[in-house]
DNA sequence: AGCACGCCGACT
DNA sequence: GTCGGCGTGCTC
């Protein structure tokens, strides 16, 4: 083919649409001039106009052969994107399964050419109630290990304590002119640590970033960051995707929490994996804090000596609510029985904080579909015998395990008592504000759900007249165990504490322990916190009544370390997703048949194809299978995918979800 | 992303 | 027999 004597250069462009992930990811055109890196173009495709990113500009055009080229249409902005934004879509585009043009779409805001200056309209809340000072803290420690290392992982106990080192180690970095990014995991607690930052530090070295941020906002705080004229970045997971000039210091809160991993949508990225890798592209120090660490990355951190503690002498009492003998005095003599939702305990226990004018918050699991079963004889929660995970009941009657594929058959019997009969049980953060408004018709009542909490300005509103105590009860789901903290806070509740120990997955205890922990850093050491439960003698909550997170975490790896579970393996969720059922299930039955053979010869373990709880969504089925790949504890994720199972892997059309490091497996 | 191609069901 | 629905594949 003629080059015409005027395109001297031969130039390799991502183009931002999804491409198959079996072939290049770029394409070549031409251009009169050399174009720079990261140049952001328009170009065609087939007929069609799309955009794309700049790699290289060449004059060796031998590589090519029998391909009518095309030359670039325009240049839409130059370097538009940074090297090491590259360099982590491109390990987001490998490590998770998705084409690269679609994970550089991520990087890319909406260019806006207007001048006007965009204020804030986050409203700050001054004279909040300043943060107690404790005498020792670990910042030592912390700096003492990032002399040697740049990773560091930060087990918090008190919310002030965790507060003062969070200040102190970021004021060290901004005095040597560095900057900072802080990852929180939901957009709800961006105005939380906007509130306690702004007590310490200029408000103009400060943005935070979120995805209710309009475009054209979003990318005016790009070009800042760009341009180092902010110090601390505080974001959600969209921070990612920011061009980050000087870097020095990477801080991820909370990060046991699921919500730093996107599983909705491709690509399925971990915040906690991402913000490392993007650590180590700048050069720069990784601090992971939370109350309750993941339990893979508190071994791992205690491995490669880089823990850090805080003072574990701030723990609230922890008082357990055996909810069956509540249940038998309740019921006694009565026709009609009934569960009670709040246990006469508890009750007091909120009139007595209430009357030294002390706050309460109140945690249900806003899980709804997520329902559980209890014998309806002995109120035993019916598990799997092997894991001794909750088993789910499926729509034919039987209950299935999904780890280790135990399935009962359609009569099953409690376990403990043979009984036959067991009763879902379930409960509403409305009803329960219901009751509670006829109870203390005198006290303000709010409540912290997705529900309530639709409009942006609902939560900052709830948020502030929690904070100035405008607020006496306070009941909500997850989103109230993150974030929330004032010193008046004196009791917390967990009403469902058997919801959250329900699920099938196979850190199902872990994430609950990590629920009371949290709950308990709220109401700190002056404060109590009880947990309601039909099993009393349930392990969690034994460890979690005598401080035991250590021996629990300990017991916990070698369980998992016996069923080869992460941290000593890594999980892949492969979904199908199709308008029928049997496409579905054919369709897995095949893919799983054809990865038998592989996954014999790599040591794979692959289990049966099964409806993940959720199976109809938007009236699309899914079927999903998982295959487990062992790892030893300190062995990176990445390249342990046998490449014939890779090739297996991005050969697969677009029906298929690839999910790697699933947060749930079921 | 968006368009061409092709395979199967409903119709003149 | 044809028309056209959408599911699938391809684009430098």
């Amino acid at each position: 083919m003629q080059i015409s004597e005027s395109e001297k250069f031969l130039v390799s462009v991502i183009p931002l649409i999804r491409l198959p992930l079996t072939r290049d990811q770029y394409f070549f055109y031409t251009s009169k001039n050399q174009i720079p890196f990261g140049s952001f173009v328009n170009i065609s495709i087939g007929n069609k106009n799309v955009k794309g990113i700049v790699l290289k500009s060449k004059k060796d055009f031998s590589r090519i052969k029998g391909i009518q080229l095309k030359s670039i249409e325009s240049i839409i902005k130059e370097s538009y994107i940074t090297e090491n934004q590259y360099k982590l879509a491109k390990y987001i585009s490998s490590y998770y399964y998705t084409s690269l043009g679609v994970v550089i779409k991520l990087f890319l805001p909406k260019i806006v050419n207007s001048k006007t200056k965009h204020k804030d309209s986050k409203q700050i809340i001054k004279n909040l109630p300043n943060i107690p000072k404790i005498e020792k803290t670990c910042i030592s420690d912390i700096e003492k290990i990032f002399n040697t290392n740049n990773n560091c992982t930060l087990k918090t106990t008190y919310n002030a304590f965790f507060a003062e080192v969070l200040i102190k180690i970021i004021n060290k970095e901004i005095k040597e002119n560095k900057s900072i990014v802080i990852f929180v995991p939901e957009k709800t607690l961006l105005p939380v640590y906007q509130n306690l930052l702004l007590q310490y530090f200029q408000e103009d070295i400060l943005i935070t970033l979120s995805s209710t941020i309009t475009k054209g906002h979003l990318f005016k705080r790009w070009e800042n960051i760009k341009v180092n004229k902010v110090k601390i970045i505080l974001t959600t997971r969209i921070g990612l995707f920011a061009p980050f000039t000087n870097l020095s210091l990477v801080i991820i809160v909370d990060s046991h929490d699921i919500s730093h991993k996107q599983w909705a949508k491709a690509p399925r990225y971990d915040v906690r994996v991402c913000a490392k890798k993007i650590a180590e592209f700048h050069g720069a120090k990784f601090l992971s804090t939370s109350f309750s660490p993941k339990i893979s990355d508190f071994e791992i951190a205690k491995k490669n000596k880089t823990l850090v503690t805080l003072p574990e002498n701030n723990i609230p009492k922890i008082t357990v609510i055996d909810m069956k003998l509540e249940y038998y005095k309740k019921n006694k003599n009565k026709h009609i029985k009934k569960r009670p939702i709040l246990s006469e305990e508890l009750l007091q226990a909120i009139r007595k904080t209430l009357s030294k004018n002390k706050q309460v918050l109140i945690f249900i699991n806003r899980q709804g579909k997520n329902s559980f079963s209890i014998c309806s004889k002995c109120k035993t929660v019916f598990r799997c015998k092997l894991c001794e995970r909750a088993l789910v009941e499926r729509t034919n009657g039987s209950f299935s395990c999904l780890h280790c594929n135990f399935s009962s058959n359609i009569f099953p019997k409690c376990f403990n008592c043979r009984n036959i009969s067991f009763i879902n049980v379930g409960i509403g953060t409305e009803q329960l504000e219901e009751d509670l408004n006829k109870l203390f018709p005198d006290h303000n009542i709010a409540r912290a759900d997705n529900n309530s909490m639709s409009k942006p300005t609902s939560y900052d509103k709830l948020f502030k007249n929690f904070y100035t105590g405008k607020i006496d009860i306070l009941i909500g789901t997850q989103m109230t165990t993150k974030g929330w903290y004032t010193q008046n806070l004196s009791l917390a509740a967990i009403i469902d504490m058997d919801q959250l120990l329900s699920s099938t997955d196979y850190d199902t205890d872990e994430k609950a322990f990590a629920h009371i922990l949290q709950l308990g850093s709220k109401v700190g050491m002056y404060g109590e916190l009880l947990i309601q439960t039909y099993n009393s003698m349930h392990p969690v909550i034994e460890f979690a009544k005598n401080n035991s997170w250590i021996e629990f975490t300990e017991e916990e790896l070698s369980t998992r370390k016996l069923l080869n579970l992460p941290p000593y393996s890594q999980m892949i969720k492969i979904t199908y997703e199709s308008k029928y059922k049997d496409t579905a299930k054919k369709q897995t039955d095949l893919l799983t048949d054809k990865l038998v053979d592989i996954c014999r010869d790599f040591d794979l373990k692959i289990s049966e194809p099964h409806d993940p709880l959720v199976n109809k969504v938007r009236a699309m089925y899914k079927i999903q299978f998982i295959i487990t790949i062992k790892k030893l504890l300190n062995q990176s994720s990445e390249n342990i995918i046998p490449q014939k199972l890779k090739t297996k892997l991005i050969s697969l059309d677009n029906n298929w979800k690839i999910d790697i490091d699933p947060i749930n497996i079921t």
